[in-house]
DNA sequence: TTACGCAACGAAAACGTTTTCGTGTTGAAA
DNA sequence: TTTCAACACGAAAACGTTTTCGTTGCGTAA
């Protein structure tokens, strides 16, 4: 087992000193040609690297990326990760990711692990927990030690940093819209609860629309999802019990679960009722029929916030200009609506 | 701003050496109960952590898992990840992802990359490239520098190492024989270029399978796809021009594709062609009809994998035996198939 | 008084770098 | 011969810890 070689094995062997072996490798004038060459040689056949953990000591600066999400398996989050490291990649950066289970606790613990030095600065979305106790004092606490954070999708203005979203409010009400002036009457809106951020701006599209367009809101066609994994029952009577022509879901899921409630009453999408989706993922592409949905771009969410990020850690002096990007959506139309 | 504190600032501040306020610190009995509860107390109030870079640095330790995966937007290698992520956060270790995007050098850079100072060890699946090349070099490279390294799903014969797998070729030969038992007569086989591992041993128990029951293998009813994206027109020519009566793919995204063929030549699943897929993912479980297919349980590998390599990290003395654990795997059946 | 033991603390090394600031040697100019 | 610059290199500090090994000062036993 040959263990990694450090600067001053090599220069014990050679027979020099640290400071000598460092500047040929670095390329110094000061050091002789002779010198030099020798020095890299040797490096070269013993394979040296320096240790980034020292480099980091000295430096301070870690070249690494905190990534804190609710959850991985999750594509939506899946390709904001990927986003972000290709970006953080190419900069030079490396990412570290950990997961707060949608759990306050975990958030405020990895937050705090790797803030102790492991990290450069963060990007993040916050739990559902987080939103809901609106308690974001770790959060400030980072940003006061000077680490940049850059919040995306779920994010609050409750803390000054930048920001990466989408403009939920707006994409809701263009579906909503189309909806509308496709002569749809009824149609129904499958949210979450409120202090899902998202959730809540969808819902404020939605509802935008429909008074803009003076349609009276039936609050019968809205139902609030509490937990996701039971939301079968609920949507099922949703399509039941009401004569609805079509569906607008905050999210892939639902509008699946929307869609298979339909064909089980024996009713057909698109044509006895239309739906919309929210996030373009594998479900919206691979179901049948494939389904109509905001596109919501994950990877260009990570690569910007990653941008974001790296120009701040790399412009030494930290200005108090914090900027909230917002990422493009648009309807993606597919077999589950009808023109 | 309130910059992190170090021990040097609390010593000074407080007029004592840096060792009695490490010491304090980490309850020494060396130290009076007096200066520990006044060092305490000041730590306290300026949130003193311990920097994880110095310990790294001391220690010899970074307490990190490097993982390199050929993607992440795939939720499968997503699964595994959150598998390692859980277990490597209860042992005190953080992870560190990189992709490979399958290509070879971006393997070798990511892995030197992490291999210089920044974990302690990897968990790998290797690249499509990595397995063409069949190129093992940066592997052997870090194993011999000491570094333990768990390969998972996509591994090698050729390194030394603990390795995760599940048992393809059975798992392949399970879902071909639940077809022949149940009179099904021409199986068709989706499956990929010999090269990528998991399919050439998939293809192995589909072959085994139909050997086994004297089944002569029919040429034109198996097809590998070369390239993932376009596979559509390969696949719709296999369903059009061949009276089969089952399809065995060895990925979700083949088994979607045929489905989708099937129904655009006029004919039902599973009623005229029965449907088994690989890996019980999002699509298995939300297309229509949901499809029956092979588990593979992504958290339980990367739970696996991630508790192999702590347990190499956490004991000294280096065995050089290697397992390699076998994840089962098991038919979850669906509506793609009928009994 | 001397010796000794103990309690409480500090100095310094070590982890692996980079970089600043010497320092000694050479050769050439004055 | 003296002076000085250029050259080639080394010593040491610094990053933030932990830990070993002193080193005090003091009380107590001989």
């Amino acid at each position: 087992m040959r263990r990694k070689v450090t600067l001053k094995q090599i220069a014990k062997e050679l027979d020099i000193s640290i400071s000598t072996v460092s500047k040929s490798l670095r390329d110094s004038h000061e050091i002789s040609e002779e010198t030099r060459l020798k020095v890299k040689a040797f490096a070269k056949l013993y394979n040296y690297k320096p240790n980034n953990i020292a480099l980091s000591l000295k430096n301070k600066k870690t070249k690494t990326i905190g990534i804190i999400i609710p959850e991985i398996v999750h594509h939506f989050f899946a390709t904001v990760i990927s986003g972000i490291e290709h970006v953080a990649n190419e900069f030079g950066y490396n990412v570290i990711v950990t997961l707060s289970d949608e759990s306050f606790d975990k958030e405020v613990i990895n937050l705090e692990m790797l803030a102790s030095g492991s990290t450069d600065g963060f990007i993040m979305s916050l739990s559902k927990e987080t939103q809901l106790k609106k308690d974001f004092h770790h959060l400030e606490e980072v940003i006061n030690q000077g680490m940049p954070v850059v919040l995306f999708d779920r994010v609050t203005n409750d803390v000054f940093c930048d920001k990466v979203i989408i403009d939920d409010q707006l994409a809701a009400y263009n579906a909503t819209e189309f909806f509308i002036t496709n002569k749809y009457k009824n149609i129904a809106l499958i949210t979450t609860v409120d202090y899902v951020s998202v959730g809540k701006l969808r819902t404020e599209g939605y509802l935008k629309a429909l008074s803009d367009y003076d349609i009276k809101l039936d609050e019968n066609l809205v139902i609030k999802v509490e937990d996701i994994d039971h939301c079968q029952k609920q949507i099922i009577e949703l399509v039941t019990n009401n004569a609805i022509d079509a569906v607008f879901a905050v999210n892939e899921l639902f509008a699946v679960t929307a869609i298979k409630a339909i064909n089980k009453i024996g009713k057909k999408v698109p044509d006895d009722i239309a739906v919309i989706g929210f996030t373009d993922g594998i479900i919206s592409q691979f179901s049948t029929p494939t389904i109509t949905t905001v596109s919501q771009n994950g990877i260009k969410m990570g690569q910007k916030a990653a941008k974001m990020l790296i120009e701040r850690l790399e412009k030494e002096e930290d200005d108090e200009q914090y900027t909230t990007e917002i990422i493009e959506t648009e309807l993606i139309f597919r077999e589950s609506t009808t023109t």
